[in-house]
DNA sequence: TATTAATTGCACTGACTGGTGTAAAAAATG
DNA sequence: CATTTTTTACACCAGTCAGTGCAATTAATA
């Protein structure tokens, strides 16, 4: 009777959503929700349509277990991305640093076909897009803002409002990055143009926010 | 013998062509490309299904004549944007004018939907999601671009990179609001906040570029 | 090994949909 | 008004696909 959570239980039911989550997340990235086959997500999955069935009771139950699973996944990193010391090497190189790994994370190639996906489907999935924002892309915005506020308790920098200022900071470093790449699909920016931008970026911040230059 | 361009000739298939493109864009900004069906489209459009494949050959087609009107469209927009007058009121003044236009252009729901749209196919349809990006929104930040050189030329401001200078102006003026916005289909974003947010990016921006107080 | 639960194979249904063929109606044009 | 071109109405085809039913098979478990 007790099947949900811990207890071994029979293995099998557990192994296959793994396997068919993972099939499904890689197709429907590729093809869309409504451009996606089941039948072609069972094979690739290598398990049997009526398993498929059996597991989920519906392709958009699916779907919305991929994109769940997706939003876990996103959300852990963007938990615990940012979390490092604060203050021991020289502001610019560690704002420098953050630039970086901020840039490197958003723009990781799957990172932003979840958001092409979650996106083209907004006016499908109204609840899920709304959803993936809140628990990926705003959590990351709080976590720079939290690192912020740490350097400006360090007396580092002036905080007015550290929330736009987050926001400055993560735009500065890849908003025309991520423009652009969510149009192109392959990969079209050279690494170097995207780090230019960062370090750039983390320097224009610097210059808005930094207390030895600014008010 | 003469079809093409001028001459009046039976204005009927112009007419249908304009009916059933209002249509299937409004359809396909709805629906997605593999979610959407031509008998609804030719329905909405008043016209029968084989006006719609007399006129256009396949779905296919009738897809990139809509995204192919809808980036005419707003490469129009994006070029005289920001083609007024400069340095006739105060710098500031006049930077947060042009970034409220920014900002009201490219966040107009339907500039949206049309970003979601392509986003959404890109895997599908590289080329016109590559080429909307060159003709909508790269040219919108050689708009803004050309007008911050103008600037710069008067001596307002100073422009390191002009290039950097643009993307740095655009994304400060509505990077966060943009970005929120592609995943939330209502209009959540009180117009107010989107107005601060562009406000503060240009004084930011001014911050940052400008003579008086830069370097 | 015996029992139980999960998985498979596969045929099948019903709805949907892109695209075509055709003959008649409607609307331009001269 | 006569001619020509476009549009319509409508039936139709073929392929696709979500979802089901079931008997046989396989793999856990005790």
């Amino acid at each position: 009777m007790r099947e949900t959570a811990s207890g071994a239980g029979d293995p099998r039911p557990a192994r296959s959503r793994a396997t068919i989550v993972t099939a499904a997340t890689e197709h429907f990235l590729e093809h869309g929700y409504v451009g996606s086959n089941v039948d072609r997500i069972a094979d690739e999955a290598g398990v049997s349509k009526r398993t498929v069935y059996n597991l989920f009771e519906t392709k958009e139950r699916l779907f919305r277990a991929v994109v769940e699973s997706t939003t876990d996944i996103a959300e852990g990193f963007a938990r615990d991305l940012h979390e490092g010391p604060v203050g021991v090497r020289p502001l610019e190189v560690e704002l420098r640093e953050l630039a970086l790994n901020h840039a490197t994370a958003v723009l990781n190639p799957r990172v932003v076909r979840v958001r092409r996906l979650l996106i083209g489907e907004a006016a499908r999935f109204p609840d899920l897009a709304r959803e993936y924002y809140r628990r990926a892309p705003a959590l990351v915005m709080d976590a720079i803002r939290r690192r912020l506020e740490r350097y400006a308790a360090l007396g580092s920098i002036a905080l007015p409002d550290a929330a736009l200022a987050s926001e400055h900071f993560a735009f500065l470093v890849l908003g025309a990055t991520l423009d652009r790449a969510l149009f192109e699909s392959a990969a079209t920016a050279p690494r170097a143009a995207l780090e230019a931008r960062a370090v750039a970026g983390a320097e224009a911040f610097l210059t808005l926010y930094g207390r030895s230059l600014g008010a």
